[in-house]
DNA sequence: TTCGCATTTTTGTACGACAAAAATAGAATG
DNA sequence: CATTCTATTTTTGTCGTACAAAAATGCGAA
């Protein structure tokens, strides 16, 4: 049924394409068409080698340029699974690089201001137009949250299952792609927060109060709350990490 | 049936690791350490293989990694420079991604709404918090567009640099980076849109209008200035592609 | 000096090989 | 019969070598 792909080098227009770029822009085109699924096991190498007549070097090379895009999982030894690309398949692909970032001068705070932006357009936004069902979340959300108030650990997941409520109002997948991406980027910091009851309980309040602004249809009271509340906690976690630039801010512990 | 395989994809915990993988963390932080400044030349790949007493099979790999990580650039046939990671590097990553979510259905739409989201918030935040140079900086991108009105060339470029002024106010290489990956992802599209002067009037309005709303610190007016001329925009941008699930829309032409 | 050409280096690709891990088949057991 | 353990076959990760073509380099000529 394959017969000789063809190879066509037009594809790159300047010098000549590697070998490797035809067979990606070929196996890419082959797995958006659908013609393996998603969580399908691609052929093996020497397979792949027979169907596009090439060595097995570049067909390893075209497996991992297609792993590095995401559009295929390839673990140490196994099959590379097929993976249809999705948003946060996207955002998990920038990881590398934002790790890098992260621990450049400045880079946590930058990525932390940006996320209270975002959220705080959020929860304008929820303010303004959130249906029945985001609120309905967003009150169980934040009852999860209460109720995990004396446990630490279930009181971050039920922390960021209720700020996830946020992402969802929008009903574009791009942000909660965005809200996992954030909250995978800045996890580490977060955990070596310390944490308390006390501490949980002053942290739900600020999430309720963020609902009640949400409910009350009050954009501009939920956007002073979410940023009272994410500004407090940046002051939490500004000193779980040396960053000599991370002082540049309001200088006061 | 995909049972959950406990995902071991910690770096190098695992000793199992790919051989590159170790390497390509090195060369990271030799990289990051700066033993290579931005635009030096990575050693050549026998090199590499000496010095890591590898096979020039791992060498290829890593140095493949880390291009598609964006750490170096590695043209075909010429070597690897090193690039230190910036921002718009982590953005460019996520391209080749991007260029597939954007042919899926309804791709396009969710990015262009994200990205009509972000700037609301950020007239907003300009409206509340622009300083004198940023004003300054508006009306001069604004002055610029007026004069390429009758250039759609020109007035694209302007049209492009006028909305980038509002990434810059808040201060935060962010969102500069998010600025360039919008309007590059975009762009194809936006390439296709049928220009006119007239067309290009009516957008400079818009701009006027925005950045008038800005001086004026009325963020409501600016917001709603800027919904309405990205909302007209996407009009006419929707019949640059053929995505059935973009008719979702108000269905009228 | 600068230009053009020949030589060397380097990259891209191919082929073959082998150890180790995974996948599979087959045998032993209940 | 189903199940578990084992042996065999695949497959992957890595290595080595080889060679054409492109780039880098050096060298001689104008």
């Amino acid at each position: 049924m394959l017969e000789e792909p063809e190879l066509p080098s037009e594809t790159v227009s300047r010098a000549t394409a590697r070998a490797a770029d035809a067979v990606v822009v070929h196996i890419e085109s082959r797995i958006s068409v659908g013609e393996w699924p998603d969580g399908a096991f691609l052929p093996a190498e020497r397979e792949l080698m027979a169907e596009y007549g090439i060595s097995r070097t570049v067909v390893r090379e075209a497996i991992a340029r297609l792993a590095s895009r995401g559009l295929v999982e390839a673990r140490h030894r196994f099959r590379p699974v097929v993976r249809r690309p999705g948003y946060d398949a996207a955002l998990s692909a920038v990881g590398g690089i934002v790790s890098h970032l992260l621990s450049s001068s400045g880079g946590v705070k930058n990525l932390y201001d940006v996320r209270v932006f975002l959220e705080a357009a959020l929860v304008r936004h929820a303010a303004l137009h959130a249906r029945r069902e985001d609120i309905a979340a967003l009150r169980s959300a934040l009852a999860a949250n209460e109720q995990a108030i004396p446990d630490s650990q279930r009181f971050y997941a039920t922390d960021v299952a209720f700020h996830g409520v946020l992402y969802q109002v929008p009903r574009n997948p791009v942000f909660p792609a965005l809200h996992k991406a954030f909250t995978s980027w800045l996890a580490p910091h977060w955990e070596r927060m310390l944490r308390s009851p006390e501490r949980n309980r002053i942290n739900y309040l600020s999430h309720r109060e963020i609902c009640e602004a949400i409910v009350e249809r009050d954009p501009d009271a939920g956007e002073r709350a979410l940023q009272n509340h994410l500004g407090a906690a940046w002051e939490y976690v500004r000193g779980t990490f040396a960053d000599p630039a991370a002082d540049a801010g309001p200088a006061d512990a």
